[in-house]
DNA sequence: GCATCAATCAAACAAACATCCGATCACTTG
DNA sequence: CAAGTGATCGGATGTTTGTTTGATTGATGC
């Protein structure tokens, strides 16, 4: 790694901290100055214009996800287990480095061509991998595993509008709890046993 | 309804729809403006400033909702039909007026004070009825109630950036799929059919 | 037919914006 | 030391922003 990408790492770092807190749009070049310590004028140096650090960050975010989702699915087998690696290697990612997440989830309609395009390729490549995950459950059909997928994701990327630091348990914690809920469901009761409603363990 | 109203009614209209499609921050007062066909100067009859008219469309949009949600919870009993019954309602609004919905979720966090605190008190009372409904499910804790609730709402705030007219399915469809998933999980065979012994904890 | 009043407009305002440019600065290399 | 080079700076540019202002219109009441 060169001097310059790594300056560029630093960049890029502020960029996603400014872009998560205010939006892309009244994100200004000189909020990002501030936040890297640098000129307006000498940030042009590691990006070509403005929405060329947006795609910097996202791509950078992405194929980072991408990366640790892979290792991590990489080492388990059983469906069960392979549904909770996704939950909590995503939110691990996300208490790791909140502001790269929010900042991909939240800033991602602001890409322009023809950026936007290759981005939407990542996007692609990730949803495949959940989508495959979820797909080795039984029973489940074409329009129900759309669903599904999309609504894992929502499901996720919805976190960090309410999640609170101290407050709200780890990414361990915070992912048996969804795995649970799109395993079993809330009234796994009443379904199996109907003799006993109020049984739950 | 006054004739004054009336035509407010349609400057909300045409600022929910430039908000959805360009987002509050780069939605520039022109841009509603030729929205509505009116002049720049001329939309101030009908707002203090811009952040003003985020707030009038957001309060409409959420009190909407809110009435809706009440009034088609106050006919269910059963607590399954009741989830069904947020489901629906959530999703017929979105594909409805797709575009307040859109405005809400996306553009909630550009809202200042002090509108911001009044729309968080609406945001409150609907997840209140929310999580009311979840809490009549047995076995549910304090903490997954919660975790459950924000769930169900990234689930179903997420559907704005993949769903697709004539290709995705009603809302009724939509709701059901969602509600199974809920209510069932991916993986009730597992757990209820005797062949298979294992189960997560 | 005159006065009132709300609705609307075009024009103008300062402020903020992204971007560009010539001038330095801190270095390595000969 | 001299020359060269990449990084960084402050300032300037032209555009767009939200908002204000003063004038104009059209309808209503007298």
């Amino acid at each position: 790694m060169t001097a310059y990408d790594q300056r560029r790492e630093h960049v890029l770092d502020g960029c996603a901290q400014v872009f998560a807190e205010k939006g892309y749009d009244s994100a200004s070049i000189r909020d990002i100055a501030r936040a890297v310590e640098m000129s307006a004028g000498g940030l042009y140096h590691y990006c070509s214009n403005k929405q060329d650090l947006l795609y910097q960050v996202c791509d950078r975010a992405f194929r980072s996800l991408i990366a640790r989702l892979e290792e991590g699915l990489s080492h388990v087998d059983d469906p069960q287990e392979r549904l909770y690696t996704v939950f909590v290697t995503h939110l691990t990612y996300f208490l790791d480095r909140p502001d790269e997440l929010i900042t991909l989830t939240e800033n991602l309609s602001s890409l322009t061509p023809p950026g936007s395009a290759k981005i939407r390729e990542l996007q692609r490549c990730y949803y495949d991998i959940v989508s495959g995950v979820l797909a080795s459950f039984p029973g489940i059909t074409a329009t129900s595993l759309r669903v599904a997928t999309m609504t894992l994701f929502g499901s996720i990327n919805w976190v960090h509008t309410w999640y609170r630091r101290g407050i709200d348990g780890g990414a361990d914690e915070l992912a048996r709890v969804m795995t649970d809920l799109f395993l079993n469901g809330l009234a796994p009761a009443y379904k199996c046993s109907p003799s006993s409603p109020k049984h739950v363990d």
